[in-house]
DNA sequence: GTTCTCACA
DNA sequence: TGTGAGAA
């Protein structure tokens, strides 16, 4: 494992920080219906944020990934249970690359 | 557009 | 486990 990332010009990583979609957006993404979204968390294998008003879930990148990769473990054919447990252990390495990402494209002039 | 509850397969 | 329909 490298512990060097390569930066893509691209990626907006301050973007991706502050991007937070209703669950409609989410379901149009991931695929995943409005329905089945409330389900899971409702068995509160996912969770999500309120907006100001209080009203209207609010997901952020990792929201929705957690929401991808749950999805990709059942249609696997994990079940919910099996698949949230696995995803929560795999968030802990994204949430890590995720803000290193960012932290290093922030700081992708400080080179030496 | 979103939220919730009740009911069904 | 996931969805449908009604109501706000």
């Amino acid at each position: 494992m490298s512990n060097k990332f390569e930066i893509d010009p691209f990626l907006d990583f301050d973007l991706l920080k502050k991007l937070v979609v209703g669950i409609g957006e989410v379901s149009d993404i991931t695929g995943v219906p409005t329905r089945k979204i409330r389900y899971w968390e409702e068995k509160g294998i996912i969770e999500s944020e309120k907006d100001g008003e209080g009203t209207t879930r609010k997901y952020n990148y990792l929201n929705i990934k957690k929401i991808l990769l749950i999805q990709e473990l059942v249609e696997e054919g994990f079940t919910l249970d099996a698949a949230a447990k696995k995803v929560q252990d795999r968030m802990k390495n994204i949430n890590e690359v995720f803000h290193k990402l960012a932290n290093t494209a922030s700081n992708k002039e400080d080179v030496d």
